[in-house]
RNA sequence: GGCCCCGUCGCCAAGUGGUAAGGCAGAGGUCUGCAAAAUCUCUAUCACCAGUUCGAAUCUGGUCGGGGCCUCCA
């Protein structure tokens, strides 16, 4: 084990270990809970599922928090747009951040706690940050002094100056300091409120990740991600809240993927060119999503396009349609058991790769090495009468399941996640099975007839509608170009 | 303006000092009645310039181009 990391505190990659040694804590900064989730927020989520996942197979006990900000600016001005309750909008889009997450195909985390579920420990670290004079309350708000704690933007590393020379104090904020940002906020009338030592009020945007991660995780702990649009102001809040309330350090590693472009542009709300996950996955397998987030690696901004994600399914086609071959060639036959060469070389390539802060895109290329090998060796004249290739098959067919898993991939049957994509693709070209099945009839009977003529007429025919044909000594069958 | 990142084959994308992974697309061969798939072979000197070095896509400086954060944002 030689994981390296790239860690945003330090700038650069360090060696991984962990506080207690086998153990890893992580916290991933979720979603506000207002609207639905975006490819953005697709990738962050399988990022940190790779993370969750590669670490698991490391061998780590890991505990995995991801939280669920349940209590915001945002959440009331929704809830108050639509006349609900905030309470009762926040329930509806956790139910469906839960439900897109789940379609992605993500591992649940440890723990997967809501803000309003922690509003008694975030008032007590209020608290404490009051006592040692790191926070001061001014008419029901409570604020920290960024003054009082010399560390602050150590993780963005920006220059005080130049953030004050920009700063300015929203009207109604009774800040010392430009700078210094809310840990509580009175309630104004008709808000969700909560009874505290400063009247009536709620959280601010930044403490409940504070609070619910020492909750669940401790004063310290190893791994906190999110992506990189967080590192400011919201990590660098949550440092300066944590570290000063503890005198402990926060964070071992901080992990921050890279954005999901659009036409060379950040993804995002404000910018409103966004696709919601359901909108995506309405035309493409879950499984695309995650294989296109994996081809790239996770710090570099991906550019979100149909010929990308196109080209997505392409590859995982190829990964599907090596996987079902290898199953038909080696079927019935007895294995012999054995360490083999080939798998175990697969193995230490992709922990290799994987190793050096989680290169998913390398290791997708040593498990596309994989796919040729099958394919060579299934092709081989008289394949099943040699055990050795049978065996390197076999093996190798098991290891791409196996490390496929450690990505998320591979999990569906071939043969169904291929008829899948078929049916998909003959749905979205107009045509129907039976139709098709038709024309192989027929072209069935021009074969007999030694009528090629027809034959390839009726293969021209489909083809320049997307359909090809593939005859085999098993019959004809066919698929989407 | 400050801080930061990026610019690798037609496209996507690894590679951060030792001589350019992988996928898609393309060309040719094998296979096939034909075709597809598969496989084999072939296709880049890394935006530009100047340095450091025995040696750089990889380090330094500069130029050009793109992007991000600095306000809510994964």
């Amino acid at each position: 084990m030689n994981l390296r990391v790239f860690n945003t505190l330090k700038g650069h990659k360090e060696l991984f270990d962990p506080i207690v040694p086998g153990k890893v804590s992580m916290y991933v900064c979720g979603v506000t809970v207002y609207d639905y989730c975006h490819m953005g927020h697709a990738r962050a989520n399988i990022v940190f599922d790779i993370v969750f996942r590669y670490l698991q197979f490391a061998g780590y006990d890991v505990t995995y928090v991801r939280n669920y900000t349940d209590i915001d600016d945002k959440i009331i001005n929704r809830a108050n747009e639509r006349g609900i309750p905030s309470k009762a909008l926040a329930e509806e889009f956790i139910q469906a951040f839960d439900q897109d997450m789940e379609a992605l195909g993500l591992r649940k985390p440890t723990h997967e706690p809501r803000a309003t579920e922690y509003v008694p420990e975030i008032i007590a670290l209020v608290k404490t940050l009051i006592e040692k004079g790191l926070a001061y309350e001014a008419n029901g708000d409570v604020y920290f002094s960024i003054e009082q704690f010399p560390n602050y933007l150590c993780l963005s590393k920006r220059n005080m100056e130049e953030m004050l020379a920009g700063a300015r104090i929203a009207p109604g904020e009774q800040k010392q300091n430009p700078m210094d940002f809310a840990l509580w906020k009175a309630a104004k009338p008709g808000e969700p409120s909560w009874d505290s030592p400063w009247g009536a009020g709620r959280p601010g945007w930044h403490i409940e990740c504070s609070a619910m991660s020492s909750a669940l995780l401790g004063d310290s702990f190893d791994i906190h991600g999110g992506g990189r649009d967080l590192i400011f102001p919201h990590h660098e809040n949550e440092i300066a809240q944590s570290e000063g309330a503890t005198g402990k350090p926060f964070v071992k590693y901080w992990l921050h993927n890279g954005f999901v472009n659009v036409d060379q542009e950040k993804m995002s709300k404000s910018l409103g060119n966004f696709f919601t996950i359901r909108d995506i996955l309405e035309k493409y397998d879950p499984e695309i999503i995650r294989f296109f987030v994996l081809t790239a690696h996770y710090r570099s901004p991906i550019d979100f396009s149909d010929q990308n994600l196109n080209e997505s399914r392409q590859g995982l086609t190829r990964f599907y349609e090596a996987l079902h071959h290898a199953t038909n060639a080696i079927a019935e036959l007895s294995i012999p058991a054995g360490d083999n060469a080939e798998a175990c070389q697969l193995e230490k390539h992709f922990r290799d790769a994987m190793d050096d802060d989680f290169n998913t895109a390398l290791a997708i290329g040593h498990l596309f090495d994989g796919v040729r090998t099958i394919n060579r060796l299934v092709s081989e004249k008289k394949f099943r009468k040699k055990p050795e290739l049978v065996a390197t098959v076999s093996a190798l067919h098991q290891k791409i399941l196996e490390l496929g898993d450690v990505l998320g991939l591979f999990g569906s049957a071939p043969t169904v996640w291929l008829k899948k994509q078929n049916l998909q693709g003959l749905n979205s070209l107009g045509l129907t099975e039976a139709a098709v099945e038709e024309l192989i009839k027929e072209r069935l009977l021009a074969r007999q007839e030694k009528d090629f003529a027809r034959a390839d007429q009726i293969r021209e025919s489909l083809a320049v509608q997307g359909v090809e044909l593939l005859d085999s000594p098993q019959g004809t069958t066919w698929k989407i170009k």
